[in-house]
DNA sequence: GCGACAG
DNA sequence: ATCTTGTCGC
């Protein structure tokens, strides 16, 4: 297995300098997200974590992507990008602090990522136009939010088992699900992403998630990412 | 206007 | 996200 690591790459000369920036270059992109296609199968190809982690007394980003096999689970390969943080930390606005970091790591792979699965969340957005969904649009690859906490939205209590599920509102629009990946743990928040339906997006959670709560894909991201930065923080 | 708010 | 000890449990 293969690990790479790169520095993150100056921001383009568009790159949003404010919020009001930031919100244009979303109502922009987000006519772009595709939420009709089912997407590609669990268990099949590769899919890959996207994690990030700061340091924000020292402005330092670290990104890490890790592909794994979607049969076996086992990783594949995985890249590190740590840099100069891009943008402020704006609920609503996540992506613009996280893309620079994740594009940079996504292009040190040299395998198919497969399906992206983010921390986060995708068209479940004020303006359904969510980091995953970004992420999708720019990259034109098939993207899944799982989040660990509802933000802004409401939701029933899933049932207590494996699996059970209940639907993720804003307002009355249904915008993803809280999904149980363990019997009687605290549900995650999934949402489709780009190039993924729901159904499948959550099909390919519960593949993900065997033994803990989270997602194998955004643990090992959590791992590296939190380890690329100590090592550029040391 | 005020509070809440993915990571 | 990040700051943080001990502690219960497999």
């Amino acid at each position: 297995m293969n690990t790479t690591t790169v520095t993150i790459p100056p921001l383009p000369a568009d790159w949003p300098a404010d919020e009001t920036a930031a919100r244009a270059v979303q109502d922009a992109l987000r006519t772009r997200v595709v939420r009709d296609e089912p997407g590609p199968p669990p268990g099949t190809g590769h899919v890959t974590g996207v994690d990030v982690a700061y340091d924000d007394e020292r402005d330092v980003v670290a990104a890490a992507v890790v592909v794994l096999d979607a049969a076996s689970l086992a990783v594949v390969e995985e890249a590190t990008a740590v840099g100069t943080v891009a943008f402020p930390y704006v609920p609503g606005l996540l992506a613009f602090r996280e893309l620079p970091a994740v594009l940079a790591a996504l292009d040190a792979l040299t395998v198919d990522p497969g399906l992206v699965v983010c921390d986060g969340y995708g068209i479940a957005h004020p303006r359904r136009f969510g980091l995953a969904s970004h992420l999708g649009v720019v990259t034109g690859r098939p993207t899944i939010g799982v989040a660990k906490n509802p933000f802004t939205f409401a939701h029933e209590e899933p049932g207590a088992a494996r699996g059970g599920t209940a639907p993720l509102l804003d307002g009355t629009e249904e915008v993803g699900a809280a999904l149980r990946t363990r019997d009687g743990v605290k549900p995650v928040f999934v949402s489709v992403g780009h190039r993924v339906d729901l159904a499948r997006a959550l099909a390919h959670t519960l593949h993900l998630t065997p033994r803990y709560r989270l997602p194998e894909t955004t643990r090992k991201a959590d791992a590296l990412c939190r380890a690329a930065l100590r090592e550029a923080t040391a």
